[in-house]
DNA sequence: ATGACGGATCTAATCCGA
């Protein structure tokens, strides 16, 4: 049994659910978790993926910012989100699956971007992200029996080589100390694994996202990753290939983000 | 200075992203 899991931010889904069919006709992935689909439940084109054979939806919107759907050819068993700090906002969407004799989690995620100055107290977009943080230190890989994936938009790029420079970019947020720092906890008090450092090496640089405000992003290359993908130390031997899709970037009116790919074999 | 842009909304000018 094949698990084909796929989360992109995509930046509006209404403005480009064309470049989604386009995405799913090529690649095929059993589930599709989006961020950033920046509307309301009502206004999700669920009738677009239902063609395609994404039966399965669940969406948690609001209108005009954030919002995150997971849409599935395998039934989606139950669905839950989290409020993370209280806000209202829609930032985090639980789906669980059965997988052979396996119970699996996935979580789907779109953490604060945290504004321009890393200061808590200075900047209360920088404060809500550490919070946000904070909050899913306790979160679990593997619980009363059912495992976990975490995937989403975590708007940092923890590692020197998921930035295009380390040193330029120590005091920018997404890649300050405070922030990789949290994260890697986050990590390894919860028994996740970064799959997709698992199948790429960690000294190739490795990018998710690219600026619009680059003149051109793919000769400047001037990118951060910011999209990721976890799982329980228990689902590792399962994972059977990782895909970040740096093509997306240069497709037709693109995303500033693009798909990141994980496959899984399941017996 | 990566930021020389691109979303959604109160369709004009503003807020937001990272």
């Amino acid at each position: 049994m094949t698990f084909k899991i796929a989360t992109w931010n995509i930046n509006s889904i209404r403005l480009r659910i064309g470049i989604v069919e386009s995405f799913l006709k090529s690649h095929n992935p059993d589930i599709l978790c989006l961020q950033e689909i920046k509307c309301q439940n009502d206004q999700f084109p669920a009738k677009s993926f239902r063609r395609l054979g994404y039966e399965h939806i669940a969406v948690h919107g609001q209108k005009a910012y954030h919002g995150v759907a997971t849409v599935s050819k395998y039934p989606i068993i139950e669905s839950d989100s989290t409020d993370y700090c209280n806000m209202g906002d829609t930032r985090h969407l639980a789906t669980m699956f059965k997988a052979g004799g396996r119970r699996i989690n996935l979580h789907n995620f779109y953490v604060p971007a945290g504004g321009d100055e890393p200061d808590p107290d200075k900047n209360p977009k920088f404060d809500h992200k550490l919070r946000f943080l904070n909050e899913m230190l306790g979160l679990p890989s593997d619980h009363a029996g059912i495992e976990n994936i975490m995937v989403g938009d975590l708007n940092i790029a923890p590692h020197e080589n998921d930035v295009w420079s380390h040193k330029q970019l120590l005091k920018v947020v997404s890649h300050t100390p405070v922030e990789t720092e949290l994260l890697d906890r986050i990590r390894d008090q919860g028994g996740w694994v970064d799959l997709v450092r698992e199948k790429i090496p960690v000294e190739e640089q490795l990018y998710s996202w690219w600026s619009y405000r680059a003149h051109d992003w793919n000769i400047s290359d001037r990118g951060r990753r910011l999209d990721h993908i976890w799982s329980s130390q228990s689902l590792v031997n399962s994972l059977s290939s990782v895909e970040v899709l740096r093509e997306a970037r240069g497709w037709a009116k693109p995303s500033d983000h693009v798909p990141v790919i994980s496959t899984f074999e399941f017996n």
